[in-house]
DNA sequence: AAAGTGATCATG
DNA sequence: ATGATCACTTTG
């Protein structure tokens, strides 16, 4: 069944791992694709020097500070398109990017597959009909790693264990 | 190892 | 208006 609004306000360090498992659902003109969610990153408040928010609220970064059940979609080095759902109360910056869905590892990749760029920015996941999440009550085993690609980050933050993967999802 | 690619943000 | 930066992927 479809993720309800409750499962989303909380903080993204209780959701990002509970993400992994639920399937990724998405409509792109009448054809819908689901697949299971294999890898999921936190990034958290204007404190955490990797997340988007450091720098306060911007034209991209606003989606973030909504209360938590939206997409946060934008470009990544002029190419890929990166997904995250938006957690937690209004007013506290955080997400979680998803990195991966069974067959498609890679951040940049799954978007591609599924067909999702900026014009899902903001989108209600509780209520859209072009993007949602569902949950079978599958819990896959996981492993807390160190997030990727955050090199401009402090030593403290690129040493959080805020990167999770599925173990036996493909 | 390194390019490709363009929105975003800080600076002037 | 301009330039540096960047939550990646692919190619050699």
């Amino acid at each position: 069944m479809r993720i309800t609004k409750k499962f989303y306000i909380r903080p993204a360090t209780e959701t990002a791992p509970l993400l992994l498992g639920k399937f990724l659902c998405r409509n792109a003109e009448g054809n819908v694709i689901k697949r299971r969610i294999t890898e999921t990153e936190i990034y958290f408040g204007e404190d955490d020097t990797a997340c988007h928010a450091r720098s306060g609220v911007t034209r991209r970064t606003w989606p973030l500070y909504e209360q938590g059940g939206i997409a946060y979609v934008y470009l990544c080095y002029g190419i890929h398109n990166l997904f995250n759902v938006v957690t937690g109360e209004k007013g506290f910056p955080q997400a979680v990017l998803i990195r991966g869905v069974e067959g498609f590892d890679g951040p940049g990749k799954l978007t591609k597959h599924m067909k999702i760029d900026r014009s899902l920015n903001a989108v209600c996941l509780v209520g859209s009909n072009e993007i949602w999440l569902e949950d079978d009550g599958f819990l896959p085993k996981f492993n807390a790693t160190k997030r990727i690609g955050i090199d401009y980050a402090s030593e403290h933050d690129r040493n959080r264990l805020w990167r999770f993967v599925a173990e036996d999802i493909t």
